[in-house]
DNA sequence: GTACCTTTGAAGTCC
DNA sequence: GGACTTCAAAGGTAC
């Protein structure tokens, strides 16, 4: 991480950035280009804090009428629970200290007393939580939103409530922090993409823009069964997906339905619905819409009041109760079922291998933030054409403002290993290479390339195209320009006019 | 339905 | 140790 061993003023970042275009002898435009990429960095910083601030406060008037009723509470608050477990566990002391000064994304003016003597949540620290993690609902500080949660709870019945659900006198501040430190919440990505808790959690920081409600929030009802979708749950950060043992940490969404065999019985889960086992044909139809079959609760074919119903009887229990009814004795049906249940349970095994992705990089996370900014600003879809344009406005930014990713993409690798002590990126080149899913790239032949090719002309910041990308970026970023000695041969010869407007820099 | 495109950086593999 | 490959995100595009 050069950048962080610099500590040179913005102007280095920029003639590093500056030189790969220099080749094209639009200087003038391109200080002036860099000037406005620059200002549009601070507007996009300016904004996002503003908009953070903002947020904060046009939620909260919104968040008492958008808030679902209790039930959605108890979503939030069981997976609260448990990550704080994970929270124990996690804090390595990731966060105690601002390890970069100046690095708003790390650093969290006052750790120890985020709230206001009010309960609530200190602005700072409010828009820090927000730009972190941008799905918390950091309103919840308050205390009478955490009021409102302790009610919600209250009135879960004892049995049900299990180890994530011990009260503490006053605990609420403490747990609380340290659930939103914690917030990275471990997601395993199913290995079709589609995690279990998926419903519940999203990717994508859009879907939960103040302001602009998802759908699902719009009276989100299935449109099959015309049952309300359960929220997605805000809680739960997008970076990670869950380690094998994560997975057990965090309850089942739909544990407290079914105890099924094999599998861990959720009991910490509060919740104000009855807990009764049996599942009604809506019920079931959501679940099956809205959850992956393994995860959907046996269907008992009975209607509520115990007799069979057409209505509710899923072709494979059709299927199982015709056998019953040509005179199979009840030992072989019991032998057929279970022998079906070790088969579906042993494929789904090979599909519910967690497939944990990889800790983001500086860049990545500067694309993920900046993003949606690209596309507003150019009114571009084309994720090839918005990459080139972040892939330049990444160049373009100071060698402070890049040292922010850097020190961000650290901490998520730290935090990865934390989570996945044994996790390694060729786990995910096994994977994809059995499922086979993506072929090899094609291999550039020479001047196949693009650097020489004026792919995609921006028409945003009107930078001349990318003409040179043998710009020794991989030994500066790795051994920063202080260690040039460490570079490799081809970094070193490449692009000395860089190198040596680097070494001045 | 899925690979590709495009970016940078981290980490893996291969020689 | 250097070169090369893969994979992270994203979403339109092409097949």
């Amino acid at each position: 991480m050069p950048q962080l061993n610099g500590g040179g003023g913005d102007d280095l970042g920029a003639n590093d950035e500056m030189i790969s275009f220099k080749d094209e002898g639009e200087q003038e435009e391109k200080i002036s280009e860099n000037l406005s990429a620059e200002r549009d960095l601070a507007d996009v910083k300016s904004s996002l804090v503003n908009e953070s601030e903002t947020n904060q406060n046009s939620s909260s008037d919104s968040e008492a009428e958008r808030r679902p009723p209790p039930r959605s509470e108890t979503f939030r608050d069981k997976t609260r629970e448990s990550l704080e477990e994970a929270a124990k566990r996690q804090d390595g002391g990731l966060f105690k200290s601002p390890p970069y000064p100046g690095y708003p994304f790390i650093m969290i003016p006052d750790l120890t007393s985020p709230y206001l003597p009010n309960g609530s949540l200190s602005p700072t620290a409010r828009t820090y939580l927000q730009m972190k993690w941008p799905l918390l609902d950091v309103n919840h500080g308050s205390l009478q939103s955490r009021q409102a949660l302790k009610d919600a709870r209250s009135p879960s019945p004892a049995h049900i409530v299990g180890p994530f659900c011990l009260e503490f006198p006053g605990q609420s501040d403490l747990s609380l922090h340290q659930f939103q430190l914690s917030n990275k919440v471990p997601v395993v990505q199913h290995p079709h993409h589609v995690h279990p808790l998926t419903p519940l959690i999203t990717y994508s920081n859009e879907h939960f823009t103040p302001g602009n409600p998802p759908p699902h929030l719009q009276g989100d009802v299935d449109p099959k069964t015309g049952i309300p979708r359960p929220p997605q749950h805000p809680d739960i950060s997008p970076y990670y997906p869950l380690s094998p043992g994560a997975v057990g940490q965090i309850p089942h969404p739909l544990g407290w339905l079914v105890p099924q065999q094999g599998q861990p019985v959720y009991q910490g889960f509060r919740h104000p619905y009855p807990t009764a086992l049996t599942v009604n044909a809506s019920m079931q139809s959501f679940l099956s819409s809205r959850f992956p079959h393994h995860m959907v609760p046996p269907h008992h074919s009975l209607h509520q009041t115990g007799i069979p119903h057409p209505a509710i009887v899923t072709p494979n229990v059709k299927q199982e109760s015709s056998h019953s009814d040509i005179g199979l004795n009840s030992s072989t049906i019991l032998y057929t079922l279970h022998r079906k249940h070790q088969d579906s349970k042993k494929e789904d095994e090979k599909k519910k291998q967690p497939h944990i992705k990889k800790p983001l990089n500086a860049f990545m996370l500067y694309m993920k933030e900046m993003r949606a900014k690209v596309v507003a600003e150019c009114t571009l879809k084309e994720s090839a054409a918005i990459n080139q344009i972040l892939g330049r406005r990444w160049h373009a930014l100071t060698r402070e403002e890049q040292a922010k990713y850097y020190e961000l993409a650290r901490k998520e690798r730290q935090l990865h290993m934390q989570l996945y002590p044994g996790w390694s990126a060729r786990d995910n080149y096994a994977a994809n290479q059995q499922g086979k899913k993506k072929k090899r790239k094609r291999d550039k032949q020479p001047g196949e390339g693009n650097e020489h090719r004026e792919y995609f002309p921006n028409p945003c910041l009107s930078l001349p195209p990318i003409t040179d990308l043998s710009a020794p970026k991989k030994c500066r970023a790795r051994f920063g320009l202080d260690q040039q000695n460490n570079w490799c041969g081809p970094c070193r010869r490449k692009c000395p006019k860089e190198v040596s407007c680097l070494v001045r820099a």
